[in-house]
DNA sequence: CTCCTAAATGATAGCGCTGTCATTTGTCAA
DNA sequence: TTGACAAATGACAGCGCTATCATTTAGGAG
């Protein structure tokens, strides 16, 4: 294995000294074009890679994006990944994924163990840091997104939307369309999933609809087989319901499957509305209806704008709200029957 | 903010050199215990965190685990990841992945950005690097591990299983069940999927049932959406079939979504199986059979290689067969009735 | 030409830690 | 008590880079 190249290597090959061929680097603007020039050249002849450690270290600052999430295989996140990863990885800074598995004392302890790396920027999910965590976050000099969701008081920026105004529009649709005995499905729940309840309950209220007969909640984690089984759980406990609104889609699907299953007609018996629109809901049978949420576009958002701040471009808008759209679909087209 | 406490502020409240507050973190048994408690004590006290970009500057190593995957989104490689990070998150170990979107030249340009920062081990995924990536982690002096199929010839360590063989037994579960025109659906033809293929057309071949007609191939990334077009694709091709492999649960889904869509029975008129046994499968109507695979104990097993290496533990077994198992439900449970 | 200013380049000193080798301390046999 | 050896601890240099300040060069104005 050849000896690493350093920067020093360079700076004798270009005959300029070490401290020009980092600046040729990292801000190229500053150095005379035929200099620069010259730099690159045998940088690339000698495949130079600079020396991130000795960077960081230097710089106290890294190329670091720390990014906490609560899960890793929750679909909804896994698309901001990707989103997130798109738009780093033509730039020189890493992405770094903390899981916190919904737990805010998980989340504050990574927040201690990023912080104490200088990252470049940081992206977390929601809003709803311990009193430490915030701290800590409003103290760490490097810029900051809050992601899933909006509020007032962020701590530097945000990109979400409003969980609550998305748990009602549902709520509204459902009654639109003619069902009245309307239950909600909820797994796990998180700040996000209790503020969507909470949307749906106010509208369901304020329509004298609400019966909390109807609500059916686990802390166990969303899977389609939840939603089989909050739909039996449901159906042992009254007959008397006309849709679900579902927390999550994959509960969604199980509700469907259930539902074909005990022969329940759908939309006819009961209409059916997941949350987030992953690709499945539209080709399953029937097209089961669903609040789109843009989590990708969400990555990508938050991590531009991390980027940019470090760039030091100034935030033109520090709390982005991406919306979401109730799509609705065959499993909430009720026939014209009594409701 | 108060400044940052460095080794040396350890070293000083305990009354030490730095070299032996640095010993006590990392080795502490050669550091006598009193001593050893004492700095512990200070340590807790003021709460210090070693700079991770000084230890890689000095020690020439980082605490970087990478890690090399195809897709951030997909099902198959999100599983894996949780047991990397459930195994790595106990340590001092950090994991930085890096998405290859399925491309070899992709893997080797993040293979060398990772080799260039020194990391404490590498976890790839397939058999099928370029000549060059190989020659890189062949040079490499971390530790290696192979992850999602078995072969001979490993780099260094292996995790996974044959994907030819789990091919060839869904292949022969379906003959065993009474199929005879068995369809093969397959998306986005990675190395792994084209092995799956691979071993189901060795073991309709040995069978005298092969048709290429009854294969359905597409570049395209595998989802639900896709199973229901590639049904509707085949069945205008032909009508003479009876079963389809799905090269991944979601087609399957698709599958089973179409066939209701056109009432087509399954298992009689049409048998179905998937590939990986998400937990959905379990749940649908029918229940899906599909072939499980091991893909979270992947994840920890890899990650447990490799910190194990790095720790200098002898390998017992460089190549690990996870196995797999083909999982027969309904949709594979056909009725008698002539073939 | 000279002087002044800005642009370009360089010299120097660390960033916080660990590798290496040197020194001190402790233990035990003779 | 002494010497030999291992265990424990320390001194020092330097990892590869960048922040900071110093110096040189270039480009006009007078």
């Amino acid at each position: 294995m050849p000896r690493k190249i350093r920067l020093t290597d360079v700076a004798e090959a270009a005959g300029v000294s070490a401290i020009t061929v980092s600046r040729a680097l990292r801000k190229p603007e500053i150095v005379s074009p035929a200099v620069r020039e010259r730099i690159q050249a045998v940088v690339d002849r000698l495949g130079y890679v600079p020396d991130p450690a000795a960077r960081a270290l230097a710089s106290a600052r890294t190329n670091v994006v720390g990014v906490l999430i609560p899960s890793v295989t929750n679909n909804v996140f896994t698309d901001v990944l990707r989103g997130i990863y798109a738009t780093a990885e033509t730039t020189d800074f890493r992405i770094q994924v903390g899981n916190t598995r919904y737990s805010l004392l998980e989340e504050e302890r990574l927040l201690r163990i990023f912080l104490s790396q200088r990252p470049a920027g940081l992206i977390v999910s929601g809003i709803d840091q311990t009193e430490t965590s915030v701290t800590l976050m409003r103290q760490a000099d490097c810029p900051i997104v809050q992601i899933m969701e909006t509020g007032d008081r962020p701590i530097d920026m945000m990109v979400g939307f409003s969980h609550r105004d998305a748990g009602a529009a549902a709520a509204r649709h459902m009654i639109e369309r003619g069902y009245r005995r309307i239950a909600f499905f909820s797994a796990r729940m998180d700040p996000r999933s209790q503020r969507r309840l909470a949307g749906f309950v106010s509208v369901v209220k304020a329509a004298g609809l609400d019966d909390e007969t109807l609500l059916v909640t686990t802390p166990r984690s969303s899977s389609v087989t939840l939603g089989c089984e909050m739909t039996s759980e449901l159906l042992s406990r009254t007959s008397n319901v006309d849709a679900v609104i579902c927390n999550n889609d994959d509960i969604a699907v199980g509700v469907l499957f259930e539902c074909q299953r005990r022969r329940i007609a759908v939309p006819d018996d009961l209409g059916i509305c997941g949350f987030n629109d992953l690709e499945m809901m539209a080709v399953a049978n029937p097209p089961l209806t669903s609040v789109r949420t843009h989590r990708e576009e969400m990555g990508r958002r938050a991590t531009r704008m991390v980027l940019d701040a470090i760039a030091g471009a100034p935030i033109a808008e520090p709390i982005v709200d991406l919306g979401f759209e109730v799509i609705g679909r065959e499993s909430t087209r009720r026939g014209e029957r009594p409701a």
